[in-house]
DNA sequence: AATGAATGAGATTTCATTCAT
DNA sequence: AATGAATGAAATCTCATTCAT
């Protein structure tokens, strides 16, 4: 009996080999950063030659796009039972913002390289990597938070996208730099303080 | 002796050819961003040899420096006048929200490029090139002014370090990928959103 | 034992399966050239596993053999009958051109393949690979033919190797050539031209 | 005093270094075959660094349009008082094959390049790269002397595009391909050989 | 002060081949 | 008899940097 396909076509140990490549490319981006974590230095942390890369991933554009469909399936499996709990917005708010904090302290190379990849990587015809991903929807949307708070009268008039925007950005890019500038930094409590600010900010 | 020493025992001619060079890298990495920004990029937008960059400056790294260095005192200057002006703290938050918008529309590149930097750019031993930066109170600090705003009594208790990357963020970073994916993006509503949303969230 | 030997003490499935690769392998060059005719596009066309190829012939040079070796057996085979109908050397010429031209309509990505090869395989000794190929007389000879008819007093005097190669050239590569640049060439036609061309060419 | 540009803004030694290089892969390509004559090869050849190949050309297509661009400069400027001289259909076809002949013995690495790289180098999209080039009336046409000769009534009638293919064959590639095989072959006896096979062949 | 030319290091990718199962 | 997985070598190309002029 030869091994059998379990995901796609894919053997159990193509499927291993793919996961641990994936994992050692966040953690070489979160570390060196993405310009710097090159093929070989994936290879090098997975301990294989550079080629296996190659042979299970199309190209490097190919590789980042499973760290990042893997980092956001990760992310929506996580928040998932976090949101669910959340019945105002008040709630919700809290458990956007604590569950994303605790989420990027329980998978921090993920979530740095995420933001590494978005910022950085271009698609073949020089867009944005991420602009080439058809997002289906990413889980939580915190527009939709805002915009049903507006609408049960929990929230004051104010522009959803930009203050969305603003939330998500805090709780993600600025507060993984806050962390990597200073990885003392308590994130739990980042995460109140967040939840007080624009509880306060965007009450009716 | 010919050319006169003007600063630093530079001549007029190099002074100007370096801030020529510096004006050219910050729209590069501005338009292609900071990996596609090489010094034969740069050299191109010059209209100059590739030789001449590094003529002028040690390395890639002490010509980023620069374009940081640069981009801080323009700051600086841009922003005095109009922080002399306010008194209290809601009007120097709304000065500094304001200021930073101003700028960043009429300074576009050397605002991108300076986010770019900050994101991409690594000194020789790897660590993230802005942290090797000595840091002389980037004028105006956001923290002086909240920290200002809670012994006069104005504003609530909070974390100001957390708040304050919050609020600088919001205004450069979160804006400027606002900007970058909607270039339409009206930059001064955007800073009044700021104002209303933070101010209701640190008052007493 | 299960398997039969059958020939060269080798099984009839492993005939079958070298026989398919051959010739996948000659569709492969006709299609894509002899360069991009790689093992993994090869193994692709004949629907196994590139190890598959690698475990049915030595190496990449000993498939490229074995595809020459298929074609001109299949050529002598094929050209047998007509030759043998012949009687003078008029007559030889135009069952060789003629045939020939058949031939390569008939088998088309063999025909392409041998030339394909020719031109571009090198021995690993750096040398082309059809010259360490052991000649043994291919069949049918157009040297024996123009020999015969200078014995006979039926052609006029010149150097047989010349005008030996110049013909076999004119039937494969050339024509080869010219069915590529132009896919509709009439290839009867062709080879009816060339035979009233070396006829007047050569006769006494 | 700078160095003056001499051609298409370029300077003496770039001229140079670029003859030097286009002459160093002909004859590594005549010497190895195309598929072997590696930009690495090229330059060992060359005695400089592999990037000083890249430097001076854009990529291997780059150079290699350029030594087929040198070589047919090279070729029609030898042809053309060869030509001159020739009155009617005859004399020209004598001057034509006579000519390539003498041609391909004193450029012998150049001719034998043009062959491999028509036969093998494709362009970035796939088509072959000699089909990319605009051609500019390939100096002498051997279609335009058999046309000429068929309008005057030196020649019989047949198909001009057919024969014409065969005479350039025979005195570029065959006699090539002969001469690699034998590299004793007198040339000039070869051609003459091929004149009377051909004067024969297509007289009235 | 500027530059053309050159360079070495390194990046990505392809490929024929091997080997344990 | 077949295959999935892995590999090392090599190919092309880019880039920051150096140096003689």
């Amino acid at each position: 009996m030869r091994a059998k396909a379990a995901d796609g076509g894919r053997t159990f140990t193509e499927l291993a080999r793919r996961a641990q490549i994936v994992q050692c490319t966040a953690e070489a981006i979160a570390e060196v950063g993405y310009a710097d974590a090159s093929m070989a230095e994936i290879a090098r942390r997975a301990g294989v030659a550079k080629s296996v890369v190659s042979y299970h991933f199309s190209d490097r554009e190919g590789l980042m796009r499973e760290v990042l469909s893997t980092a956001l399936a990760t992310y929506a499996t996580f928040m998932e039972p976090r949101m669910a709990t959340a019945t105002n917005v008040s709630g919700k708010l809290r458990a956007y913002l604590t569950g994303t904090a605790d989420y990027a302290a329980e998978h921090r190379s993920l979530h740095l390289a995420v933001i590494e990849i978005a910022l950085n990587a271009t698609a073949a015809d020089g867009r944005p990597l991420v602009a080439t991903i058809p997002l289906q929807a990413p889980e939580p949307s915190v527009e939709e938070i805002l915009r049903q708070g507006q609408r049960d009268g929990e929230l004051r008039d104010f522009d959803v996208a930009v203050v969305a925007g603003v939330i998500r950005s805090a709780i993600t890019y600025t507060m993984s730099m806050r962390q990597r500038a200073d990885p003392g930094t308590d994130l739990a409590a980042y995460a109140d303080e967040l939840v007080r600010l624009f509880d306060l900010g965007i009450r009716r």
